[in-house]
DNA sequence: GCTCGAGTTGATTCCAGAATCAACCGAGCC
DNA sequence: GGCTCGGTTGATTCTGGAATCAACTCGAGC
């Protein structure tokens, strides 16, 4: 308590790169198995740890891995921030935007995978709410298109709050594409990825033309009748 | 073994009925508490049905899991491969996916939510593999982008895969956004929301227009350093 | 009415794996 | 050298909840 301060070799760096350590190999593991499947025997073990210190850097489970998330999420919502303020007009934000997602992936695959599986995963009671760092990124995004209606960069007569989840949306299933392996992950497909996400979401969205779709519009087809639980 | 056949009055409906009471259960208590919050007891009482009787008609949790999954999904893929089949034109067959999926969440919502939650984030070992499932609309929606594509409906440029990854992901989210409350879920709002998921799709993704964009492509902005982990 | 067996029950068993904790370092300090 | 004290270890304990199973219910057939 009276310790370090100023003089010795390491400040409390050691522990710091333990604690990375620890997380580091909770993503290796919780990618490859998944939330539920996630030992800390085994994440002790990839980080080359003792069973026990992993609670002597995090209270229990739950901590890890929302620390995991959080982690993640936090320095990807930065880089979005960022991202979103650089550009001058709505077409090189959202570029960069796109940019940020990609080049994220192409960093740190696994890191990307565990945010993928998990956004958007909340059971209500466990955990800490991915929801709500969802709703971040979106309500953020929100922001950018409705400054862009503003400018008449995007069509007024669109919702910004559903521009953005559908903009994530086309970002997030154009990368699982890659992390599931539909798609190989080479850099010329990934580029060809980033470029057309981009593309073909400025097009749809841009005031510039309508391709008159107006159909019966109002009271759209639907088909039959649904429901779930059928088989036997 | 040698009893029903033809008379009696029930030829296992019973059963049947139970099995699904189950299986509805199960749907219910999964959409509220998720893969790993989701007991056993939970469903039973949910089914207002004995602890045991669940076992009796599943091997064990896994299958049951797997059955809520597998349910729901053949059933949405069906209608989706219907919907494919219908328009004419690829506009009109888009907008019916797109309203099969909008149709199937305003019927079930609690059943769009377990598929949404639970598609995709699979954790590679546990269950069955909903990658597959997954690759399988995707690889059904390819085709359809790429017929449309031949047909000068599409760009030539674009990857199939990729347009059907997008097309579904822009779906998703824009449903994940009623589902987890982002909008509200009234019918004007959906409709709005299917109305503006295909429009925008097709807008972007049609050869029609190219809105100059070219900017210092192929070798994107990117960022700065990326990994995971930080915080402490 | 009695028998048989499929359907049904819930207390009991069993175990994976989370969380605990007492003992064990090893580096500074007296 | 002895002492302190935080980082580190891994065997041990504890627990939630999956899976089992012996007993009960009830309708159909004799």
């Amino acid at each position: 308590m009276a310790k370090d301060s100023s003089a010795a070799k390491a400040p409390g760096k050691r522990e710091e790169e333990r604690r990375r350590a620890i997380l580091r190999a909770a993503i290796e593991v919780f990618s490859r198995k998944g939330y539920q499947g996630c030992r800390i025997a085994d994440v002790a073990k990839e980080a080359g740890v003792a069973y026990g210190l992993v609670y002597h850097y995090f209270q229990n489970k739950d901590e890890l891995l929302e620390s995991v998330f959080e982690a993640g999420w936090s320095w990807f919502l930065a880089r979005v921030i960022e991202a979103a303020g650089k550009g001058n007009t709505f077409d090189e934000r959202v570029e960069s935007v796109v940019g940020v997602a990609f080049e994220s992936y192409r960093r740190d695959p696994k890191a990307v995978k565990v945010l993928i599986l998990e956004v958007g995963r909340s059971p209500s009671g466990g955990a800490v709410n991915r929801g709500k760092a969802f709703a971040h990124v979106i309500q953020l995004a929100s922001q950018l298109f409705e400054e862009a209606q503003r400018n008449g960069e995007l069509k007024p007569d669109h919702d910004p709050k559903l521009c953005a989840a559908m903009f994530f949306g086309a970002i997030e299933m154009g990368l699982t594409g890659f992390v599931m392996g539909f798609i190989d992950r080479r850099e010329d497909t990934l580029l060809a990825a980033q470029r057309q996400v981009t593309e073909t979401f400025l097009r749809g969205v841009s005031p510039g033309t309508q391709r008159t779709l107006e159909a019966a519009w109002t009271s759209p087809k639907s088909s039959s009748k649904p429901k779930l639980a059928k088989r036997a």
